[in-house]
DNA sequence: ACGGCTAGCGCAAACGTTTTCGCAACCAGT
DNA sequence: ACTGGTTGCGAAAACGTTTGCGCTAGCCGT
C-alpha cells in the first residue's frame, strides 16, 4: 500500500480510503490510486485489515466427517451463503472425536474466526464452545445442539422417525427393529423417541431388543443389524436412523441373503442424492441440507449484528420420500 | 498476552519467547507463564502472528463443486493431511465459471494462504494463478493443468479411458459412444485421446459422430447421450467420462427405455461410493481421490520449503474396476 | 580485582492496515 | 477583512505478535 501510495502521490490514509470508500475523495484522486493499485498489482492484506479491525469475516466449520453425504451439501450451501455475504470458510474435520474437536476449535479461535458452525460431537460437552464464545464468536451448532444457550438449526427429527415407522407398522410390520445413532446427541434422542412415539401410534409394543447401536456409522451398524438378525424372533422392518447406517444394514441384509423388501422392509432417516440408481428403492424421509446451511449463516449474521438476541432455535421439516423398500406398492401414498 | 505477561510478571518477550520456545527460559518462569496462561485463558492470536511472520499456516483449496464427490474425497484428505502438518484450509467455490474463479482466487490472494490448491476451470487460464504466483504462493494443480509451470497431480486419464474402451470393444462393440468433458480442460483432452487409442487398439474406426458433449455434469450429459441415441446407427455401448455425466447418461437411457447392460453396454469414469448398491453395476476406472489429495499437500510443502524446485506433475495410476454393465459376466478378467 | 562469559530477560521496532485528529486551503457570508 | 464552514488530505497511533539487540547479574579464571 506503501507503494501504491507514493506512485499515486498520495498518502496512505488516502489510498485506504479510496480503497474502502470511507470518507469523500475527488474523482481525479479516486483514479489515481486506481491506476496505481492496477500499475502495482496490489492486493489488500487482509490479515493486516484483520488485525486491525478486530474482525476476519471468516466463518468457521467444524464438522465429523465431510465425506457424508449430508454434511457435504450443508458444507456447500454454507459456503455460497457466506460468500455471497463476503465471508470466506474455513474448514476443519472434528471425526467426531471430542479431542479433534478440541483441537479444531482451538485452531479455529487462534484464527479468530467470526463466527462457527458446528455439528458438535457427543463428548465435547458445551465446555469445548466456551473459548469462542468469550472472543465474541457467533455460534451456531446444526443436526444436534450440545449446547442450548448457543443457537442451532435441527430438523423434525422426532417427526421423521415418526412417520416413518409408523408407516412400517400400516405396512402390517410388527416387529420393527431400529438403529440407533451416536448415544448423547440430540438428534439420536430424539429419532428415537419419535420410533417410540410411532409404534404407540401404531398400538405397538416397545421392545428394547428391537434396538441397537449403529453410532451413525456403516461398520458399527452393519454389526448392530447383524445382531438384530440373529435375534430369536427378528424383525420383519429396518428403520435405519441415518445414511450410514443404511448402508451397513444393507450390507447385513445381503450377508444374511435377504432382500429388500421381499424377506424385509427397510426404511431410512436421510435420502441418498442418486437414489433411484440404488438397488432397493429406499423409502426415506430427506433432510432439507441446504436449507440447514442456510439457515445457519443466516443466524450467525443476525448474531453478529446483534450477540444480544435469545438463542435461536430453527427446526426444519423432513420429507417423506416414498419408494418401495418398505415394501408397499410403489405408488401407495405414506401415512401422514 | 499483555495481560498474560502482566500477571507472570515478566515481559511480553518472554511469554512470546517459552510459547513458541524460542530461546532458552528456566523452568520456574516457564511455569509461571504457563500458570497465568491458563488463568486468562489467553488463546494466541494468530492473525498478529501471520501478520508479523508474514505466513499465515493455511492453504486454500479452490474447486468446482465440493458436492461431486470426487472433490469430496479429494477435499477431505487434502483437509486431513494439511491439519496433520499445522495447517489450516480455506474453502472457496468456483462453480466451473471464470469469473468465479477469478474472485475466489482474489479472496486467497488477500487472505495470503501459503499455498493453493486449485482444480483450474477451462477459461480462467493460467493469467488466473499469477498473482498468487507473486505472492510467493505455493500452488498446486489437481485433475487437470492450466499452468505447465506450476506443480500439478493428475491421474492416468489416457490410460484409463483407453482400458475401459479397449475393454468394451473387447466384449463386441463396434460402435462405442463417448461423453465427452468440458472442452479446453486438460483431463477432457487425456481421457479423449484415450478413447481413441483404445479404439486404434482394438481396430475400431474413429467416428467423429460418437462423441457428444457432457460439459462434465449431468444433465448436459442427458442431453448428450440423447443425441447420441437418436442417430442413425446409434452406439451399441457408451463410454461416460466422469461421474456426473454417468448419471446424466443412465437417465437418458432409462427414458429411452433402454437397460444396462442387456441393451446397451455402460462404463465409466469415476467410481461411486456405493457401487454395489446400484441398479447398473457400473464398470468404472476409479481415481485414488485421497492420494490426489495426499499428493497435493505433499507437494505444496516441498514447494514451500523449496520455492526453486522445478515444476513437477505426479500422475497417479487408476483402478479398473469391473462389473457388469459393460455386458460382460461378473467375473471375467477385464483386458488388461 | 578485573575481564570475559553466560544465563535470563526486557525494549522497541517492525508487520500492513484503519481511523482519529487536525491542518491547510478555499469559499461564502457578513 | 474576518468568521465559519467545507473540502481534501496527511501524521501518527493503534491492533497483537515476533525478534534483533542489548542490558544486568552472577560466575569463573587469572
Amino acid at each position: 500500500m506503501r507503494d501504491v501510495a507514493a506512485l499515486a502521490g498520495v498518502s496512505v490514509s488516502t489510498v485506504s480510503h479510496v480503497l474502502n470508500d470511507t470518507r469523500a475523495v475527488p474523482e481525479e484522486t479516486r483514479a489515481r490510486v486506481a491506476g496505481a493499485v492496477a500499475a502495482t498489482g496490489y492486493t489488500p492484506n487482509s490479515v493486516a485489515r484483520s488485525l486491525k479491525r478486530a474482525e476476519t469475516r471468516t466463518i468457521g466449520i467444524a464438522i465429523g466427517d465431510i465425506t457424508n453425504p449430508h454434511f457435504t451439501a450443508v458444507v456447500d450451501a454454507i459456503e455460497a451463503a457466506a460468500r455471497a455475504e463476503g465471508y470466506t470458510v474455513v474448514l476443519v474435520g472434528i471425526s467426531e472425536s471430542a479431542e479433534r474437536e478440541r483441537e479444531g476449535l482451538t485452531a479455529l479461535a487462534g484464527r479468530r474466526v467470526d463466527g462457527l458452525i458446528v455439528a458438535p460431537s457427543a463428548d465435547g460437552g458445551p465446555a469445548a464452545l466456551e473459548r469462542l464464545r468469550r472472543q465474541q464468536a457467533a455460534i451456531v451448532q446444526i443436526d444436534r445442539v450440545a449446547n442450548p444457550s448457543c443457537d442451532a438449526v435441527v430438523v423434525a427429527n422426532e417427526c421423521g422417525a415418526r412417520r416413518l415407522v409408523r408407516h412400517l407398522a400400516a405396512c402390517g410390520h410388527r416387529r420393527i427393529g431400529m438403529l440407533t445413532g451416536l448415544p448423547g446427541l440430540s438428534s439420536t434422542r430424539e429419532r428415537i423417541a419419535g420410533y417410540r412415539t410411532g409404534l404407540r401410534d401404531a398400538g405397538l409394543p416397545y421392545d428394547e431388543n428391537l434396538l441397537a447401536c449403529g453410532e451413525y456409522s456403516a461398520e458399527p451398524a452393519r454389526q448392530a443389524a447383524a445382531r438384530l438378525l440373529a435375534e430369536a424372533d427378528p424383525p420383519t422392518a429396518l428403520f435405519a436412523s441415518n445414511n450410514l447406517m443404511t448402508l451397513g444394514a444393507l450390507q447385513a441384509l445381503a450377508e444374511h441373503g435377504l432382500t429388500v423388501p421381499d424377506d424385509i422392509a427397510l426404511a431410512a432417516f436421510d435420502d441418498f442424492a442418486w437414489s433411484d440408481l440404488f438397488k432397493p428403492h429406499l423409502t426415506t424421509v430427506a433432510q432439507p441440507c441446504r436449507e440447514i446451511g442456510q439457515a445457519a449463516v443466516r443466524l450467525l449474521l443476525e448474531r453478529l449484528a446483534d450477540p444480544d438476541l435469545p438463542p435461536r432455535l430453527v427446526r426444519l421439516p423432513v420429507e417423506l420420500r416414498h419408494r418401495n423398500s418398505c415394501g408397499c406398492a410403489a405408488g401407495a401414498p405414506p401415512i401422514a
